[in-house]
DNA sequence: GTCTATATTTAGATAGAC
DNA sequence: GTCTATCTAAATATAGAC
């Protein structure tokens, strides 16, 4: 991506963009719509034509996480078997340990920020929180464990949890360390 | 707890004990003073006599759950060996899955969310995440573990995982067949 | 120490010129 | 479609009577 917010690709799009970015780093409370428009490098007052309302375009930048997400497991699924596609997927977390010791999983972050909240929101980042276990799920499926479910939601849960940890100690290695436990786990799996 | 916010113990005490439950269940972005002062019972100026800031306040709140924390792992300790006072953490957390499937994990919220603050709050919140991990770590290593530091980083990271997937899906069950898993995984250490 | 009324600030949202 | 100026609502914080 040599694009910035600076290019000419459309203001929509750089609005979800600068929105993904500065709602990760920043937390959907904490940040201002003028916090957005200034990194898109669009005027305040312009992104009301592009969206009607702040939680209109925080949804947009969840859809494009889990738009995301899906592009990535694509790719994903160019391993050779479930087994390697679940490491690929940890070595995946364990090269983004800097910007989690910084900021946190955004996905986890926006599930445990948005779910104080009454509103929809909370079930839109739910559902990329799902997108990640049904993923995890379909590959111990696929290895032949009957225990398929479970096991994805203690990847996840690990996962998360390490995450958090990263984030609240600021220490990549934490994710580094819990990284290749967790590949020594999926190993020792029959 | 007969005690509720209505009675005559000291206004300052009710604001924290207000502030806790508060917080805990909306975050702390989305609570406003006046939120804390109506549980609490307290007019909203009032509130200003006591605490100079609501930053104060919510600092007040974090070390009372720090000395909370404190006080359940002195209880704990009654327990005869480190592995049982391990799964009497487990038990009380499994028993609290009502409660995270709510709202999260008190500490783990904070953390999640304070750490988007450059203040100091975000350092009170991650204090009591330590306790949490020193007091795993002691009784991983009275049970003679060499890497009791890693098991304990391992124990509290699936705790924190799972407990934020229990509230994102809002199902107390995950926190329940967790639970279990870790204990089995408990008891099957050397 | 207590409490009402209000000042101040900030951020979401809108009006209307271009 | 774009953008400046501004409105409005809400929340932190304060003033000052009691």
């Amino acid at each position: 991506m040599t694009d910035s917010a600076k290019t000419k690709r459309g203001k929509r799009e750089r609005l979800v963009a600068a929105a993904s970015q500065v709602l990760h780093q920043q937390g959907v409370e904490k940040t201002t719509l003028a916090d957005i428009a200034r990194v898109a490098e669009v005027p305040l007052g312009n992104v009301y034509y592009y969206f009607k309302t702040k939680d209109q375009l925080v949804e947009a930048a969840i859809d494009a996480h889990a738009l995301g997400f899906r592009a990535m497991t694509a790719s994903l699924d160019a391993h050779t078997g479930p087994r390697d596609r679940l490491k690929a997927l940890l070595r995946g977390w364990i090269e983004q340990r800097e910007v989690t010791a910084r900021y946190g999983c955004p996905t986890g972050t926006l599930c445990s920020e948005l779910d104080k909240r009454t509103d929809g929101l909370d079930r839109a980042a739910a559902e990329v929180m799902r997108l990640l276990i049904d993923y995890a799920e379909r590959q111990f499926r696929a290895m032949g464990r009957a225990d398929s479910h479970e096991l994805a939601i203690a990847l996840v849960a690990a996962y998360q949890g390490i995450s958090l940890l990263t984030n609240t100690f600021r220490d990549p290695e934490l994710m580094a360390v819990e990284g290749r436990r967790l590949e020594r786990w999926i190993d020792s799996l029959a």
